[in-house]
DNA sequence: ACTAAAAAAGACCGAAGGGTTTGTTAGTTC
DNA sequence: GAACTAACAAACCCTTCGGTCTTTTTTAGT
C-alpha cells in the first residue's frame, strides 16, 4: 500500500467515525481536516468532493458491519447458535462499536432519508440486505429441521432486527448499554420459545 | 390568541416538520423562512436563536406524540386492549405521522446524541418517559389481575418501544407501512402470548 | 542521485450559514 | 382615531461552508 491509499484510508476512517456521530450535515470539512492532519488540499486530492468522501465512509462501515456479522456467525455450527451470535454482534455495537456513534446502517438511514437520496438509496440497500441476512439463517434452520417449519422468517428477522436496533438507540441516548443486555436477553427467549423446535 | 402568538405557532408547527425530516443541522433557518413565509426579522422577533426555534420545536412534536398516546389508550378499558392501542399509536406514526418524517423523539435522539447536548438531553428524557408510561400500562395491568404477575414490565416495555421505533426506521427509508404493519402485528402476538393470563 | 509524478499545502473564492440592527408597517389599546 | 407597541422586513455583519487552483514538497522508479 502506496503513501496515496494509506492517506485515502485515513481520511475513510476517521470520516467514517465522524459521520456516524455528527450525520452528514454536522460533519463538515474542517472536522474531517482536524481529524486527518490533512488540508482540503490533501483531501480532495483523493476525493472529488464531500459527497464523495461520505459514499466511502459509509462503504467502509457498512463492510465492517457485515463483517462483524460474518465473523461471528461464521464460529457457530448449528442455526440457533447463529442466531444468538446475530444477537450478541447488535449487542456488540453498543458495547464495543464498528464505528463510534452505534450502528451506521441504521444512522444513515435516519440522517439520511429525508435530505441526501442517493445516501439514503445505500443505507435503504443495506438495511434490507441485512434482513434477508438473517432471514436466510432462519430459513436454514428450517431446513436443517432446527427450527419449526411454521416459523416465519422474514416477520422473525424483521422483530429481531427491529428490536435490537431501536434498544441500541435507547442504550445510546442513555449512553448505557443495560437496556441493550435486557433487549439481547429478551430476543434470545423469544427465538428459544418461537423458533426453536 | 392575537399575532404575535399565531406567528409564533405557525414557526413552531413549520419548523417542527422540518428538523424531524431534515435534522438540526440540515434545517436552515432559509428553509424555515421559505415555509413560514418569513423574513430572518419576523422569525427572531419570536425566538433569539436557532436553539429556542429546535427546543420550542421540540416540545411542540413531543406533546404531540404524548397526546395521540393518552387519546387512544384513553378510549380503552382494558390493560390488554391499552397496551394493543399502544402499538397502533407506534403503526399510525408511519402511516399518518404526528410530525412528518416518523417518531421525531427517536429522531431527535438520533440526530443528537453526539452532536447537540440540551436538545440530546430533551430527547433522552422524552424517550425514558415514554418508556415509563407503557411499563406502567403494564404494572397496572397486572394489579388489576389482567396480565401475568410475573410479567416483567421494565422489560416488556422496553421490548414493545424498540421493536415498533426499529420497525418504523424501517418502514420509513423502505418507503412503505408494510414492515411496520408486520412488527405491530407480531408485538400483539408476543404481548398475547407473553403478558396476557 | 536524479527526475517525473504523485501528494499535500496554502491561498483563495462565492455562497450560505446564523445572527444583529435599524427602519417601517400593522395591531392593539384607550 | 390617536398613540403606542408589537411585529415584521430589509439590509447588513461576520463566520463557516464546500470547493478550486496554484505552488511546494514527498514519494517512487531508474
Amino acid at each position: 500500500m502506496n503513501k496515496g491509499e494509506e492517506t485515502r484510508s485515513l481520511i475513510i476512517e476517521k470520516s467514517a467515525e465522524l459521520f456516524n456521530t455528527l450525520g452528514y450535515n454536522g460533519c463538515s470539512l474542517n472536522e474531517i481536516m482536524e481529524a486527518t492532519q490533512l488540508k482540503k488540499g490533501g483531501i480532495y486530492n483523493h476525493f472529488k468532493n464531500k459527497d464523495e468522501i461520505a459514499m466511502a465512509a459509509f462503504e467502509y462501515s457498512y463492510s465492517k458491519v457485515i463483517k462483524r456479522f460474518k465473523e461471528h456467525i461464521m464460529k457457530e455450527s448449528s442455526s440457533y447458535n447463529k442466531l444468538l451470535a446475530t444477537i450478541e454482534v447488535f449487542y456488540s455495537f453498543g458495547a464495543n462499536p464498528v464505528v463510534k456513534g452505534g450502528c451506521p446502517i441504521f444512522n444513515t438511514a435516519v440522517d439520511a432519508t429525508d435530505s441526501h437520496p442517493i445516501l439514503r438509496k445505500r443505507a435503504q440497500e443495506a438495511i434490507n440486505t441485512l434482513l434477508k441476512y438473517v432471514e436466510i439463517k432462519i430459513e436454514e434452520g428450517k431446513i436443517e429441521g432446527e427450527f419449526k417449519s411454521n416459523a416465519k422468517a422474514p416477520e422473525t428477522a424483521l422483530l429481531l432486527v427491529s428490536a435490537m436496533e431501536g434498544a441500541l438507540m435507547v442504550s445510546r441516548v442513555n449512553d448505557s448499554t443495560r437496556t441493550l443486555r435486557t433487549a439481547a436477553d429478551l430476543m434470545k427467549t423469544y427465538l428459544k420459545q418461537n423458533i426453536l423446535i
